[in-house]
DNA sequence: CCTTAATAAATTGCATTCACTTTTGTATAC
DNA sequence: GTATACAAAAGTGAATGCAATTTATTAAGG
C-alpha cells in the first residue's frame, strides 16, 4: 500500500501550501487536482486524506478540502509544544553531543546562510525548520524527528499567515549561538537559547489580525 | 470527507490492536474486513490508512496491512519522547494549577483504582493512559492532547506486546503522588515524579524478546 | 432592485470494476 | 526426494460509475 504516487502529491502539495502559493482557506477541488496531476481522484482522496492528517488542510464534510488557516489560538498551542518538546531535545543532545554532530549542525547552518544571501525566499523557511528536524535525527531519535517534522510543517504555514517582517537572519544566529552552547556542552545555556529562540520566532509574529483572512466568519468578527 | 463511519472503522480496529484482541503481525485483509464491517473496500483502506499514520498497523505495498510490531528500539524512541513532551507538560502544568483541575486529575484517578479493583484489564490500560491526556487537556492545548494520545495509543500497544507483570497498581499509585505534588506547587517535585513514573513504566517492560513473535525473520534469529 | 424559490451544474461519498502483483498449489525435470 | 517452473487463486492498486449532497444559476415574487 501506500504508493510512491500518493507520496509525491503529498509532497507537491504541502510544499505548494507551506510555501503559499496555496493560500489559507483555498478551496482543493479533488477532480481539478485529479486533472492536473494525471491520476484519478482516488489517489487525490488518499493524498487530501494524509494532509489533513498533518493540519496542512481541512475536510470539511461533503464540501471538501481547504488549505488549513490556524488561528491564533491553535498557532500558540503549536509553538508551546515544539518549546516543550525542543527543550527537553536539547537538554539530551548535550548529553550526547559528539564532535560530528557539530559539525553536521554548522554545515547545516552555512546552508541556512547561503540561501539568506541568495534571497532564496521559498528554501528559506523550509531550511530553518530543517534545522529542528536535523537536530532530532542526529539524536537517531527518529519518533522524535518525524513528529517535530509535523509540528514544523503547521509552524510553516503558521509564520507565512502572521509573518510580517521575516527576521530569518535573526533565526541563522541564534542557530549559531544555540550549536556553540551545544559545542561547549553547556546545558543549561542551550536550553536557555533554544526556549528564547523560539519564543523569538513566536512573538515576531503579528498575530493582531493583519491576514488577508479567507474566513468570512473571521473577516467580519 | 471523513464520514463517520470510517472514524467508527478506525475506532474499532484501535479498540481490539490496543486490547491486544488483534496480535502484533496479524494481516488485515481488506475484503475479510469490508464484509465484516458491511462497506466497500474503499472505506476500509481509509481506515488503514489512518492508522498506519497513527503506527497502529504497517502497510507494506501491495502486500497489506499488519498490526504493528514495535521494535525495541523504536518503542524506547516512543518513550524518550513522551519523556520529553510530559516533563515539560508537568512542569507548565504547575504554573497554571488551579483546584478545579487538581479535582479533575483525582476524579480521573479514582476512575483508575474502581477499573483495578474490578479487574477490568481492558479500560485499565485505557484508563492510564488516559490520564496524561487528560492532563494535556485541563492545561486547554489540543494540539498537545492530540500528540500525546497518538503517543500513549503506541505505548499502549508496546505495553501489552513487553509487559508481563502489568504492574498496574504501581502506575495508579504514581498517578496519584504526582498529583500530590502538582496540587503542592512543587514543580521540581512533580517533574521528576513524572519522569520517574514514566521510566518505571518502560523498565516494568520486558524487552528480552519473550514476545510470541509473529514475525519469522526475528523468531527464528 | 433586491429577496426568495426552483432548477441545473458541479462536487463529494461510496461501491464496483478491472489490471496487476503476490502468494499458493501442482506438476515436471533432475 | 528435492528443486524448479508453471499455473491458479487470492489480494492489492487504481480508475470508473452512480447516488446524494452542495453550490451556482435562473426565474418569480415582492
Amino acid at each position: 500500500m501506500e504508493s510512491s504516487t500518493t507520496h509525491a502529491i503529498v509532497q507537491a502539495l504541502t510544499k505548494a501550501i507551506v510555501e503559499h502559493r496555496l493560500q489559507p482557506g483555498t478551496k482543493l477541488a479533488e477532480q481539478k487536482l485529479a486533472d492536473h496531476f494525471g491520476v484519478s481522484r482516488t489517489l487525490i482522496r488518499q493524498a487530501l486524506f494524509q494532509l489533513s492528517q498533518n493540519q496542512l488542510i481541512r475536510l470539511e464534510p461533503a464540501r471538501g478540502a481547504f488549505v488549513a488557516a490556524p488561528s491564533v489560538s491553535e498557532s500558540r498551542q503549536v509553538f508551546a509544544v515544539r518549546r516543550m518538546l525542543e527543550t527537553e531535545m536539547t537538554r539530551a543532545f548535550v548529553r550526547e553531543v559528539t564532535p560530528a554532530k557539530i559539525k553536521a549542525l554548522k554545515e547545516h547552518i552555512s546552508q541556512e546562510k547561503a540561501a539568506l544571501t541568495q534571497g532564496d525566499v521559498s528554501g528559506r523557511t523550509e531550511l530553518l525548520g530543517d534545522f529542528h528536524v536535523h537536530m532530532a535525527e542526529l539524536m537517531g531519535n527518529k519518533v522524535l524527528a518525524q513528529m517535530l517534522g509535523e509540528l514544523i510543517s503547521r509552524c510553516a504555514l503558521i509564520t507565512l499567515m502572521y509573518q510580517t517582517d521575516s527576521g530569518a537572519e535573526h533565526s541563522n544566529d541564534e542557530h549559531s549561538d544555540i550549536v556553540a552552547a551545544l559545542a561547549a556542552k553547556d546545558e543549561t545555556l542551550a536550553v536557555r537559547l533554544m526556549n528564547e529562540h523560539l519564543l523569538s520566532v513566536e512573538q515576531s509574529l503579528t498575530f493582531t489580525r493583519k491576514i488577508p483572512t479567507s474566513d468570512l466568519a473571521m473577516a467580519l468578527a
